[in-house]
DNA sequence: AATGAATGAGCCTTCATTCAT
DNA sequence: AATGAATGAAGGCTCATTCAT
């Protein structure tokens, strides 16, 4: 174990403790209601130490929503970018798995850091939009075409179907982070997943 | 013309600039990106002239979404309140009517806002929760257990399925308010409304 | 009865109201705690109304104490300057006076406006210094001198002793119109002023 | 010399120029006439550093205050709690000693800036009284009922007694801090010290 | 003369950024 | 490399002063 290693790893450490910390409070407060003494507390060093890693709150703040975005959306959309079998098995397996993810990781904060930052990261968002946003699109879009195409569902609009498809995911992933909304909702997530399945997928079919 | 109301009139205007260049600086920069400097040279007034008529940048945030929201929401929800007739014919109404005025107006910069701003002003976010999104959310309910009662749709959950109707109207709403999304994005109001509707009805109605 | 001769009525009273509010608010809150917004309030004339009487708030403040000094500080002092008979009767007579005119007017605040505001206003604590201090001085001084020169007081520095007389008068002024000050304090005017008397002209009479 | 201590001396020195500064300042100017800016300068440091070590303007008034009587009153309070021997002797050496610290230090200037800001800081009023009004009149009248008690002294009321005692020290603060009053008095601090002595004593002492 | 709405300079406070150690 | 004390620009808020009515 040589020095050069041992302090690689622990600037490697240091480095995913910041953006750590910088994701927990960036989620929490939004952009400029983060306070870099409070990013620099939670990670465990001191401010200073956050600008030998990143030149500002700025590109902190891109660079943890872009890490965050490649270390989770992107390996789950490339999951279903090669799919077999009935489609509408497909849209139950998406439905849950994007379902599942929302709920038990933080992707969810996602949509509503960009939404309310976007004016002031205008790539951040064109970078989200792309990478995430249209990957889902298309998912859906080509999900629904097949479905056409194999006499399954009836003959919708493919793209705005895919997106009215994707919007019960948008609703869930904000309300289940602001807590402040949720609280007197009632929304249960299995069962807004359920019903927006059951919905959706009556939709699309063909009725006989 | 007295000068009493000429008075109260300039008193109004002045008012309501003020309350109009909040909304837009707000609704542009969120709550912190707003200076009042800016709210008071897009209102035309000096910078100490906000204090007459609004106590605090919070308070005049407040005002300015109570506002905005009283002259609209409101009155949108009230024109539902009553209705008669067959239950699709409702729901194909309701979404024209709040796709146009989600469209026309700028009534969808709210949830961009309120969700944004909901850990600092979670009060508004319930005053936002309890007389928007649980009213809508009360109205589609409703006309889903109507249609259900009366035999038209499938036996779904009310409530669950009521969120799944409001969902692409969150989308539309957030989206059309994000130039730096929507730009990319290909969402045509009109035919999202419409796939919606058509989606969605298909889905609540029985198959015969 | 002119309009004029109504008018000048007016006039005086107004000022009289402006003067009088901004006594008592100075008294209260000191120079820079006072605001003209307040001042005007209490006055019951609109604020823009005081720059009709006065340039400033500077020159509102000085005229308020020159003219409050003038009205009651001078008379008060010219009763004294010519007196007659033994002289402790002198002594207890003044005791007596000063200790009633500054328990039963409000002048006592004036040593305490004049010290906290000496240093933005010196011509003003020179003013307070020359017509009052340095008259009340020269009169218990004269009032020693006398009764040294008739062989019924020690002899004794006049000038310094002359300021030991003052000095109760001061704790008494400042005292009871510091209300956080003297709640606890325990200080009863009239046992104040008696004890200062008694144990001052015994101080001063030889012993036989 | 470790690091530790010379970054606690520079830390403690820091804190000791700012609370030197801020003596001055406000003992110049009061408190509203004080700004942190003055302050910042004349303790040679940024503003920003100012809250490093103070919360607000109110909290750096009051820890100057508090720091200078903790520093210099109590210390000499304590000097006379226990005392042996004739009680004018304790008399003449307390009036000697307060005169002195009076005269040297600058712990005049505490009466003046309490009084001038008792309203805005009531509990700092009442601080001084409990902490310094009212242990020296404490400290007086337990001196003069122990010289009534040994005989030397005629029956007065010793607690407004202890008052009258304390008046010419507090004329000599009040003055001796006001240079636009004290510039044309005349007076001498020593010889009013003398003064005082001689004439109080005179009063207290029995004849014979 | 009187009003009171409007002005804008001034000041306290925050916090991203820097830098000596 | 890491620290955290120090910096100073920026912005919310107050209030003496002005001025159109």
């Amino acid at each position: 174990m040589s020095t050069i290693l041992k302090e690689a790893g622990d600037k490697v450490s240091r480095q995913a403790a910041i953006l750590e910390a910088g994701f927990e409070i960036f989620s929490e407060k939004g952009f400029s209601g983060t306070r870099l003494d409070d990013v620099a507390r939670r990670a465990g060093v001191a401010k200073g130490t956050l600008y030998l890693y990143f030149d500002s709150k700025e590109e902190l703040f891109k660079k943890v929503v872009e890490q965050t975005l490649i270390l989770n959306i992107k390996p789950m959309m490339e999951h279903f970018e090669n799919f077999e079998g009935p489609t509408s098995q497909f849209l139950d397996q998406a439905f849950v798995m994007i379902g599942e993810r929302l709920i038990k990781s933080r992707l969810g904060v996602f949509p509503k850091i960009i939404l309310a930052e976007a004016a002031k990261f205008p790539d951040l968002a064109a970078y989200y939009r792309d990478e995430v946003i249209l990957r889902i699109q298309g998912f859906f879009t080509r999900v629904i075409e097949r479905g056409i195409a194999r006499g399954e569902f009836r003959k919708v609009d493919p793209e705005s179907s895919a997106r009215i498809l994707m919007s019960p995911f948008l609703m869930l992933a904000l309300v289940s982070q602001t807590p402040e909304i949720s609280k007197g909702l009632g929304l249960d997530p299995e069962k807004h997943i359920s019903a927006a399945r059951d919905l959706l997928e009556n939709g699309l079919l063909k009725k006989d």
